[in-house]
DNA sequence: ATTTGGCGAGACTGTTCCCA
DNA sequence: TGGGAACAGTCTCGCCAAAT
């Protein structure tokens, strides 16, 4: 690997001005590479000028390197800069290059939005007392990982609006927020085996690329189509909608979020295989299952045992499932001075009644799943 | 017609070497 | 010694032919 030595000829270097020209160029195209005819177009150009003429050819394969080394330079520079401010550079507040790191490879260590830090078995809502929270911010509509909820105030209308302060930024981005619309339960990153939990008609949490920013926002799976797995994962691709702008787009697995309500779909089907493996033993490892129009039909009927296919935090809800592993985590945010406020909304924002804190002198949030235990995010006033 | 697997291009990341 | 140039390994993704 790397650079073989020299063969004894001169070293080549790029001057000020071709520098310049790449430099814009690769500005232009906003961190990303230029098309192979704009590369060779540079060569040639550079070739022909009165410095190199006769002496130098520039080769396309030395812009395509500057340009790969350049590119590299950038994104190292930066997430030095950003691991200084103790931000991630997953964060597409901050970097809006487009990210391709969600599911894969080496998480950041600090607060990776959407990424996932631990296996999915470990994150099911039952399985995770402390639950954490994605809010909407009203600059972009997209959705932020919520680091703290710092305030509460109430508004005219009855409606509690929250400070957030969201994961990865600072005090000048804190937004306030309506709890009943723009607070929810995080959604959780898909890893490979729970592309069988996404489903067309599913609300889910998608990373859209745009040429300036690559944000998570609210779409609608319109259609799945199944690929089989392989080593290198999911391939399945999912036709997905916007609901900001209603833009549709094909996205692989590692784009999608999928909402927490889901869960239940994965105990079904790991209680289900668990089943059948048991009757059979020559069954394939891995199994797509919504291939089947069966499957799909199986899925949306048991959706349809469930009240709202969207649960926002203080969304009121009544779990109709059968069984009550399966029912979705009942969840309460509780903003109080060290009371904890539980679903029964004597003093705390619930998910049903959306009564409020009396007082409040030191802030914390509080999570409560359904009938869980108390975690507290420390916040301001 | 659909699914599957292979292949190649491109992207990303990291290393090595050279020279001012 | 640091910056720049060159290159290799790995991964992702789109395309296409073969298989079902």
């Amino acid at each position: 690997m790397g650079r073989p030595p020299s063969n004894g000829g001169p070293s080549f270097r790029f001057n000020q001005t071709e520098v310049a020209e790449m430099e814009t160029i690769l500005h232009q195209h906003n961190n990303t590479m230029p098309a192979r005819e704009l590369l060779v177009a540079l060569a040639e150009k550079f070739s022909e000028t009165a410095e190199r003429k006769g002496k130098f050819q520039v080769q396309m394969k030395q812009v395509w390197n500057w340009f790969q080394n350049r590119r590299y330079a950038i994104r190292a520079k930066s997430s030095k800069v950003l691991g200084k401010l103790n931000v991630s550079p997953m964060m597409p507040r901050v970097d809006s290059t487009p990210v391709r790191t969600v599911p894969q490879g080496p998480q950041p260590i600090a607060a990776p939005i959407h990424a996932p830090s631990v296996p999915s078995s470990a994150r099911g809502a039952s399985e995770n007392p402390i639950l954490e929270f994605e809010a909407k911010s009203g600059r972009d509509a997209a959705w932020y990982d919520v680091a703290n909820f710092l305030s509460h105030r109430h508004l005219e209308s009855g409606d509690p609006d929250v400070l957030v302060r969201f994961a990865g930024f600072g005090p000048e981005e804190d937004e306030w927020v309506n709890v009943r619309k723009h607070v929810r339960q995080r959604s959780l990153p898909c890893e490979s085996s729970e592309c069988v939990a996404v489903l067309p008609g599913d609300l889910i949490l998608c990373f859209q690329e745009g040429k300036e920013q690559a944000l998570y926002f609210d779409a609608n799976v319109l259609d799945a189509q199944r690929r089989r797995h392989d080593v290198r994962g999911c391939r399945c691709r999912f036709l997905v909608r916007y609901v900001h702008d209603q833009s549709e787009e094909i996205v692989p697995l590692r784009k999608v979020c999928r909402r927490p309500e889901t869960d239940y779909r994965l105990h079904q089907l790991h209680a289900e295989n668990n089943t059948t493996a048991a009757e059979q033993k020559s069954m394939d490892h891995f199994k797509v299952p919504a291939t089947s129009a069966e499957m799909i039909q199986k899925q949306q009927n048991a959706d349809a045992a469930f009240a709202s296919p969207v649960f926002h935090a203080n969304a009121s809800f009544a779990p109709q499932a059968s069984t009550p592993e399966l029912r979705k985590p009942e969840m309460s945010i509780v903003l109080s001075a060290g009371n904890t406020c539980g679903p029964s909304g004597s003093a705390g924002v619930t998910s049903g009644s959306a009564t409020s804190c009396a007082v409040l002198t030191s802030c914390t949030a509080t999570v409560l799943p359904h009938g869980g235990s108390v975690g507290n995010i420390p916040g301001g006033n």
